[in-house]
DNA sequence: CCGCATCCTACACGATACTG
DNA sequence: CAGTATCGTGTAGGATGCGG
């Protein structure tokens, strides 16, 4: 937040969803997320080699980016569980290209 | 290349395509590559604030990955220009969503 | 079970300078 | 103009452990 100037980096759409989906975990989460809500350790389950430090952090960021609402039971044990938001939904075309992508690619390859 | 197994990161879609785009330039180069082939010195215009290293490592890459492809005029001086493949065009959908996103997203915090 | 705090390593990215 | 090499830094991301 210093007096630099706003340069160029203008306000990119491009630019905005990628860094709003950027990193290894965020879109893998939401895809996760889209049938239905989970709770902390089923994500876990489904993503396994994601750790639980990377999980949380992800988590939290996609929340204070609107794309993850949590919801807490405030019981004992503590019980929580995320799910998608109206936003959050919306990137699931952006999922349902790059999967459809990955097919084309390895089909690609794999005639070279 | 160590002896690691490979883990259960088992080749996933999303993954896969999330790798071939990570990084902050790749997304914005094929976009400007879309609509027609480039030299270095046009895409640096283009894309302002990339710094000609990353341009060149990320164009390389690109190449590598079988998005991109290189032609070399051999003249003196230097004259190439990088145009996407066949395959590079299909990433052309997944930059769409992700635009349309953008302005979603864009139009949903704006409202709170 | 949930989530945070520490420590540490690898790498993405930037700045700069140099070659053909 | 195209491309490479070197160096420095910030941060992503992994391992581990603690606390509510």
């Amino acid at each position: 937040m210093e007096n630099k100037e706003l340069k160029v980096t203008a306000r990119c759409p491009i630019r905005t969803t990628s860094d709003l989906l950027s990193g290894k975990w965020k879109l893998l989460i939401l895809y996760q997320l889209a049938p239905k809500a989970l709770r902390p350790s089923q994500l876990k389950r489904l993503i396994p080699d994601i750790s639980e430090k990377m999980l949380n952090q992800e988590l939290k960021t996609l929340c204070d980016s609107g794309l993850v609402v949590r919801y807490n039971y405030g019981e004992v044990p503590p019980k929580v569980h995320y799910e998608l938001s109206a936003i959050g939904y919306k990137t699931m075309p952006i999922i349902a290209e790059m999967q459809s992508f990955a097919m084309a690619y390895e089909e690609e390859i794999k005639t070279n």
